[in-house]
DNA sequence: TGTACATCAGTGAACGCGCGTTCACTGATGTAC
DNA sequence: TGTACATCAGTGAACGCGCGTTCACTGATGTAC
């Protein structure tokens, strides 16, 4: 336990990816004040130096975890101006499927958010909003519609995917998703 | 409070339906017995004569909450062979968006079932199963990975749609999706 | 550079509360005669 | 059909527990001189 500003801060920080990873995991709610610093090597009294309430934690773990899952697609994709396959390749392959810890946040939680307060919703909104953006860049631009189809597919598809208790039925549901989604881009 | 084996009857129905209500109003995790049993007019040490606990409940509450969604919507299509269009049509309404406590509980629980345990993913993929067959006999059983990438797309526009804190990007998202999913039936 | 001290990150006991579950009890139900 | 009694649906007090939050405290940090 230090004692210094930069302590500080690098505390937080280990806060709030603990509690991004296990909202992904286990959804918003399940997060316990105790149980989260105990897993940040800190003690439950400390808890509030950070952060205002429970509640108020939540709001910016949500945040991260969208900031993270972003980040870790990004990377695969690397290049500055990822193209429309490689991104829906990618976001169906059974690793992002099998990794709900580390992946796409919007799909982990939209469940959760649906069902969650204006800020959260506000937060995972603004998401969707660049993801489609992206979409829409990569395909050209030409039919926005058409974006905002392919990410809420992507969405739809990866969550089913994460249902079903067959993984041969779940492969089905990312393969047909990916045979329809690419299909896409060559129509009209 | 009645004593005979009917009204016994009556009060577990009573429980699940308001179970199954209030899991797709706040999610699984959210059913407290206590508020539970006082939402169904009685006392919460009555609990365990229904169920043998608190996870038992949850399990019957989940397939309670598919069997009035899927009863909801198929009591509107009224027909005995529902058409493609209007069951994407009716599914993607502002409607069925603006009701998730009486909608398709595959889209309002997914999210919570995937991190859930194997009876529940059981319970839904058999769902997600039945959907998907009746959208493959709609669209004349040519192509069972249309009816897998539809399905996949309507949960997923419907949870996305339900996400959006603007109005009008909500709208957006059904609207997209609903004209996407149409062309669909077009195509090759 | 060295000392004195205010600041403040983190600790851990304590709080009131709601949770899931158990159990002795009450009294209506429904069966045996 | 009428009575005696076993059954059992539902009640409500009690349990141990973990929750979110508060607070007096400790001791390292970092600043003022």
């Amino acid at each position: 336990m230090g004692h210094s500003q930069a302590d500080k801060a690098r505390s937080r920080d280990r806060i709030l990816s603990q509690a991004a990873e296990q909202i992904r995991r286990s959804g918003l709610e399940s997060v316990s004040v105790g149980k989260l610093m105990r897993s940040a090597e800190l003690t439950h009294g400390g808890f509030y130096g950070h952060f205002a309430s429970r509640s108020d934690l939540l709001t910016h773990a949500l945040e991260r975890a969208l900031d993270d899952g972003k980040a870790a697609f990004e990377a695969k994709s690397a290049k500055a101006a990822p193209d429309y396959g490689s991104t829906v390749r990618s976001y169906l392959s059974r690793a992002h499927r099998d990794s709900r810890t580390t992946g796409c946040a919007i799909a982990a939680l939209a469940g959760d958010v649906a069902r969650a307060d204006d800020p959260a919703r506000q937060a995972m909104s603004a998401h969707i909003e660049r993801f489609i953006g992206r979409m829409d860049d990569a395909l050209g631009g030409e039919d926005p519609d058409k974006a905002i189809f392919a990410v809420s597919a992507l969405i739809g598809a990866l969550v089913v995917s994460r249902v079903m208790a067959d993984e041969k039925r779940s492969d089905a549901v990312l393969a047909a998703a990916k045979r329809e989604l690419l299909a896409l881009r060559e129509r009209d």
